[in-house]
DNA sequence: GTAGTATATGCCTATATTACTATAGAGTAG
DNA sequence: CTACTCTATAGTAATATAGGCATATACTAC
């Protein structure tokens, strides 16, 4: 029988938590992300928002839709979007204490 | 006077934390990573760990602590890595567990 | 010193991803 | 129906990054 390994991750996983840690390697979508955090928002509105153009903000936006970070709604002729996972708050949440922590150690080292 | 607007994130960090995101969105860097967390572990050792070539072990390790997340001691001919930052496993079982429950959720979606 | 081992790095190619532009599709108003 | 608006998508060029290979560097043993 095959041993089971403690807490570790298969090749599988591996692959499927890289890709969702790549979803958030953008700065483009982590801005719609920022903007979706404060409200729900139209297309126009994230266009407005983040000064990016329409075609990039409905491509990131169909990104994050497909690994199910942001939910979208139907609203007549317009298209809202909604951030749909607590997680993706967590997980920045974390890595911007991080990069503090980092920068303050750094800043350290130097004394 | 400038406004401070509540919890958000500036550019500048945005692009950092994009950054950082970045370096965990590499399938064999993950796979360093989870070797290294059961124990430190000189380059040797993880090229017959994971299978991959010396060179890209090396290369991969030095993205890895350009950012801090392993830290790096000489011993003698060899170089020993070990996990520096925590974050590291928060983040990742961070990922995992919210994976599981995505695919979870897209199950029962369709009972 | 030489030989051998461990690690880092440079070069190259293939692949992936982005932004841009234009356009297609879907809904609304008249 | 037509005209208009909002959103999604296709095509293209530029950029970035990973892996493979060869090689350089550094340490050890003799």
């Amino acid at each position: 029988m095959a041993i089971k390994r403690e807490k570790s991750i298969s090749d599988a996983q591996i692959l499927e938590v890289a890709k969702v840690f790549g979803v958030l390697a953008e700065p483009s979508r982590l801005k719609l992300l920022r903007a979706l955090m404060k409200d729900s928002m139209t297309v126009s509105e994230l266009v407005e928002v983040t000064q990016m153009q329409q075609g990039n903000v409905s491509k990131h936006l169909s990104v994050l839709l497909s690994v199910g970070f942001v939910g979208r709604e139907q609203e007549g002729n317009f298209a809202r979007y909604v951030l749909a996972d607590p997680t993706v708050r967590t997980l920045c949440d974390l890595m911007c204490t991080r990069i503090e922590e980092h920068a303050r150690k750094r800043l350290k080292a130097l004394a």
